[in-house]
DNA sequence: ATAAATCGTGCAACAGAAGTGCATTATTCA
DNA sequence: TGAATAATGCACTTCTGTTGCACGATTTAT
C-alpha cells in the first residue's frame, strides 16, 4: 500500500502519521499473523521499544489495532478491519494459534457463538481461541 | 473437607500428601474463583514463593488442578471436577471473568461450542472466556 | 534399622513483558 | 518566529514466571 494511503488512513483514525507509524502500519499490513511487541521490537531494530510501545497503544486507543491474547502470554496486535468496532459485541470475531508455526490470525468471519449464561450474570465481552494447526501448516 | 480426606484424595491422583499440598487443596477447595500464584503468594505469606510454584505445577501436571487464562494477564488455577479430563476438547468448559469483583469462575457446565473453521484448520484445543458481570455484583 | 536414593522446600537469581518518568527532539498553531 | 503540544529515546521499575542449587525430609532397599 501506498504511503500516501497510509497517511490517510491513520489521519482518519485521528492518529498524526509519523514516519515512525506508517512503517508500523505497514509492517502490520503486510503480515497476515498477528504481532507481538517483541515481534516489532526485532523487525525495527534500529527504534526504541518505548516508542513501538506507545506507537501501537495509539494506535489501540483510536482504533488501528486491536489487542489479541492467544494464551501465549504475550499480547498479540492486529488491524481492524475497515468498519470494525472491536468494542462492539456482536462483533467479535474469533482467533486462531497454531500450534506448529506459533502464528496467531484473525478469523473475521467467525463470531463467537451466543452463550447462555446462568442467571445473574451478564456477559459484556468474549474472547475465544482455537488452537491447533493452520492450512499453512500441513500434516 | 477434612485433611483425611484430601490426602486421599492426592494420593488418588499420584501426588504426595505433604502439609503444604494439603493446605493449598483446601485453599482452591474453599474459593470458589479461581487463584493466581499472587493469590497463593498473599495468604500462604510464610511460604516460599517457589514452593507453591512447584505445588500448583505439581497439581497440574497429575490434573488435580487447571490452569485458566483469563486474559488479565496472570494465570489462575482452580480444581479439577472429579472425573474431569482437561486435556479431551470435548470437556472444555467456559470461564467468565466479572469486571467488578475482578474474580474468574469455571462455568463447568457450558462447553465451548463447535465451531466451523475455514478449509485446513484443524482445531485441538479452545479457550473461551466470557466477561461481564457475575451473579455476586448486582447492578 | 540404617544407608542410599528420591522428593520437597527455601533462597537467590534471572528472564521476559509491560509500564512510567523525564529529558530531548520534532511538529503544529497562534 | 516563538510558544505549545506531540513524539521519541533512554533509564529504570514492576510483575509474573522460571531455574539452579543446597538443605532437609521422606521413602526404599538392604
Amino acid at each position: 500500500m501506498k504511503t500516501a494511503k497510509i497517511e490517510s488512513l491513520l489521519q482518519k483514525s485521528n492518529v498524526r502519521p509519523t514516519a515512525m507509524r506508517i512503517l508500523v502500519y505497514n509492517f502490520l499490513l503486510e503480515n497476515e499473523a498477528a504481532k507481538s511487541l517483541t515481534d516489532l521490537e526485532n523487525y525495527f531494530d534500529k527504534s526504541d521499544r518505548t516508542t513501538l510501545y506507545r506507537t501501537i497503544k495509539t494506535f489501540e486507543d483510536k482504533g488501528v489495532v486491536h489487542q489479541i491474547d492467544d494464551g501465549t502470554g504475550t499480547t498479540k496486535y492486529a488491524l481492524c478491519e475497515q468498519g470494525c468496532n472491536c468494542q462492539i459485541e456482536t462483533d467479535l470475531h474469533l482467533h486462531f494459534y497454531c500450534n506448529i508455526c506459533d502464528e496467531t490470525v484473525c478469523l473475521t468471519d467467525r463470531k463467537i457463538p451466543n452463550i447462555n449464561l446462568p442467571d445473574g450474570y451478564t456477559a459484556e465481552d468474549a474472547n475465544l481461541v482455537i488452537k491447533g494447526r493452520c492450512e499453512k501448516c500441513p500434516e
